[in-house]
DNA sequence: AATAATTGTGCAACTTTGTTGCAAGTGATA
DNA sequence: TATCACTTGCAACAAAGTTGCACAATTATT
């Protein structure tokens, strides 16, 4: 694939094989991973760390975003152009308690909360959990 | 206090002084703990393990919920009479970039969302980062 | 009040998850 | 192809969470 070197570029990366294979893995694998499932699927390429540290870089450079659970972090794809400067989200994200997938709701986005007055939002993380309409 | 023994006992919970505690710590800071922000204030009067045995038995009886975070789980007091068998919340949690700690806002509630058809949501989590009114 | 049944605790041992330093390997550039 | 900065694997470590079991504390029963 040409295609991941080009966003490894676009992102001021090397282009590594851990890093094709790791990026690779969210593209086709649609929902969001954990470091374990990452493990799971490509542990016996390349150790533990270095998964670690890629997805730490791929997190600073605006490639994935972290999405918040209950038992764990996992990560997905920024699907707009983050930056390490601008790295901006506010879309929903949906965790079915049947299959146990988290998804990307893209174009759902968070609606807007009017806060008391002296806080100063700046993040915003929805987690919806339910039965995913596979599941359903 | 006897309000303590209260709480314990309309949950069906034996008094011991490690549940005391940990609900006394829970009622003094307002804000979200983590096992071992717990840890760090009753670690010398009780073992690690208690700690996470008290707290998986608040979380079940309702005494207490989680609250997401993108780095590392919390812990905070519900405040209307949840139980073993309903649990709900549906208030938004804040966690300050300054001072690190994390509140409910108990009187925000999150506002509705139009999920597309055949998500069938059970469960909100909200978490706003920013500055909080102390540190803004 | 004494005893029995039940539940909670501490300890030890273990697993899983995440971090750090360093030497060797690899990719980009000239 | 030579150079240099960056990336990787390995080892060692630290932190977080789990499990089994003997003993202690609490509650129920007499
Ligand atoms: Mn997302
Ligand atoms: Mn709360
Ligand atoms: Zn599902
Ligand atoms: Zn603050």
């Amino acid at each position: 694939m040409d295609q991941l070197r080009e966003t490894l570029k676009g992102h001021h990366l090397r282009t590594t094989t851990c890093r094709e294979d790791v990026l690779s893995t969210f593209i086709t694998k649609k929902n969001a991973l954990s470091h374990g499932d990452l493990e799971g699927a490509l542990g016996e390429n390349y150790d533990r760390v270095t998964i670690y540290r890629t997805l730490k870089t791929f997190l600073e450079k605006g490639i994935i975003h972290k999405v918040l659970d209950d038992e764990g972090l996992r990560y997905a794809l920024c699907s707009h152009n983050c930056s390490e400067e601008k790295h901006h989200h506010d879309h929903i994200h949906f965790k079915c308690s049947e299959c146990g997938e988290t998804n990307c709701l893209e174009n759902l986005h968070i609606p807007a909360v009017q806060l008391p007055n002296g806080y100063q939002p700046e993040n915003f993380n929805l987690l919806i959990q339910g039965v995913c309409p596979k599941c359903g």
